[in-house]
DNA sequence: GTGAAAGCGCTAACAC
DNA sequence: GTGTTAGCGCTTTCAC
């Protein structure tokens, strides 16, 4: 193999030092170095032991970039979220980097603050880095980002809801019908002027809807629907249930789009010595760790936000060691968790 | 150039569109193409639109990996956090990832749970896919991961704390200083018997002999040292102040490692109906989210977690483009932010 | 068990 | 302004 002429060397950075280098110190060929690194057990012991001393002291670290153009996979997934700073969505990243380190796998990061477009450059920023496999949340996507992952192939695992027709696979849970359970829940025990507090992302959306329904089909009044910025959802559940307080003294229980808005909500309600649940019942979502801590408790929605994360990197694991995977849409399901706040 | 056998191309993925393919299309070479992407200006106005048409019908995305192989830029950063779903690392990783995205980096996200050694493995596999900076949480490294960063010589940035010897650069605050700031603030407020309640990761601990050190300047007794595990914030504020009133009546304020912890205590204190300040004063770090909305309003260190990140993406930003840091060390400081809980 | 040759898709350097 | 040539460092295929 021909090096780079000295001319070019100098302008670019120091070299590294790369599989030749290895080989050439242990007197063998760069493929069987690349051979004790990939595939040990089709070297002979003592070549291996040598060529891996050999590793150790001169410090030598493969470069992935070319690996991967050779032989096209990276080891590399990208998950795209709406913003890293909602616990709701850190947890599930964290379960997906965790699950995918355990296999040499790593995590490329991409935050959308809930914009299609983002997303959607986002999808082929990572398409051009040729991740193996892409997570995203929510199923709902820009036409045009379905097509590049179309036409890229590659595994893609969308979260946090649920579709018929996923563009791959899918780990997530129905938020329609999670809110049509909390409405008849929250019908059940009595309440009956209702009101939903929550952003304007796809899903909260979806948790209204199925609340809505729940609660029209029993015959109680039309619910309210707060519409919150996704900035600071404690802050924003403090504005909002005093809103409702203020302003609407009729409704008599809150369902808050995620526990935290709900938690800022109780602590307002706290502040200014409402009784909850006597004069107005909350309710919350996810079974975040501040749900239980806040006083009152929260009733909540209980899904596996952490579990997501797993299920998606197994999902993807499962396809890239060619297993196929039995079922590509996996409902992870909910369930109504009965706390004091209602 | 000449193209794989079919023999093998069967046997792989089906090819991507390369630049060559665009380049056949729109009949120019592939270098043309390259230029079309890279630097526009320095091709005709004609020739662009006629290539620029074709990269969109044909829905070509450049193969990163080879253009990074080939220009030893990968335009990807990691950042190595302890977890990602505590808020204050969230915030960071934000910052750190909406800056570099809008000058086309991505980020590569790993976790250390607070281990050494998942660091050092981290910071070797980012090292072996190149990444064009790193991004380091704290001061503290193995010997090993200092020396692999040394000898892949590419620009670090360490953040959350300061040291006058850093790998690189860095971007924090001292907090030992911050410790002590607070030591003295409570002390002044005319707290006497006071406990620190925090992890064990190093930073917590530097909080700890800082306000130590201020609280035995004045003459104070030695605060109570509590550890808590690193895993449920929240919870383990409240039962650290529940510790704290049963079995240690004599402490009047208690200081915790970060605002999550400090409201957990808040939370507790409000269940039991313990008065804050009155009985027994608390104080955070950080000015999370939280700080304001608990109740009472938790006293707090203000830092600016977000800034960390903007500041470390601006370093390194600054080195991929040649300008040199003039601050390679940067201060973000602190203040006491003064509020109700004490 | 080991090696040689070819190529992954791109950019850098230098020609024209 | 545009093209040619020669790698980047690795894996794959096939030969020994």
């Amino acid at each position: 193999m021909k090096r780079k002429p000295e001319t070019t060397a100098a302008a670019l950075p120091a070299r590294a030092i790369t599989k030749e280098d290895v080989a050439r110190a242990a007197g063998v060929s760069h493929i069987t170095v690349s051979r004790v690194i990939n595939t040990p057990e089709k070297v002979s012991p003592e070549t291996r032991a040598k060529v891996e001393s050999f590793i150790a002291s001169m410090g030598y670290i493969p470069n992935m970039l070319a690996g991967g153009l050779a032989s096209r996979r990276t080891r590399i997934v990208a998950a795209i979220v709406p913003t890293i700073s909602h616990s709701i969505f850190a947890e599930t990243v964290r379960g997906l980097s965790e699950q995918l380190s355990l296999q040499g796998y790593q995590l490329l990061l991409g935050q959308t603050n809930y914009s299609e477009e983002a997303e959607t450059a986002l999808v082929e920023a990572f398409i051009g880095r040729r991740v193996d496999g892409l997570v995203l949340t929510g199923v709902q996507h820009a036409a045009r980002t379905r097509q590049r992952l179309k036409a890229a192939g590659i595994p893609v695992v969308e979260t946090w809801d649920l579709t018929r027709r996923p563009i791959d696979m899918l780990a997530g849970f129905d938020n329609h019908d999670a809110g049509r359970a909390m409405g008849n829940y929250l019908y059940g025990k009595g309440y009956r002027r209702m009101a939903f507090v929550g952003g304007e992302d796809p899903r909260g959306v979806a948790r209204f809807t199925g609340m809505r329904e729940a609660v029209l089909a029993h015959g109680a009044a039309e619910p309210l629907h707060l519409m919150v910025p996704m900035g600071s959802f404690l802050h924003a559940g403090r504005e909002a249930v005093g809103w409702l307080l203020d302003r609407h003294p009729g409704i008599d229980a809150a369902f808050f789009s995620n526990d935290v808005i709900a938690a800022g909500a109780a602590m307002e309600c706290a502040r200014r010595g409402v009784e909850v649940p006597g004069r107005i019942a909350l309710a919350g979502f996810a079974n975040l760790e501040i749900a239980p801590e806040v006083l009152p408790a929260l009733t909540t929605v209980q899904i596996s936000v952490h579990q997501i994360g797993l299920t998606a990197a197994d999902m993807l694991l499962a396809r890239f060691s060619g297993r196929s995977v039995e079922q590509p849409i996996c409902d992870l399901g909910f369930s109504i968790l009965e706390r004091k706040s209602t």
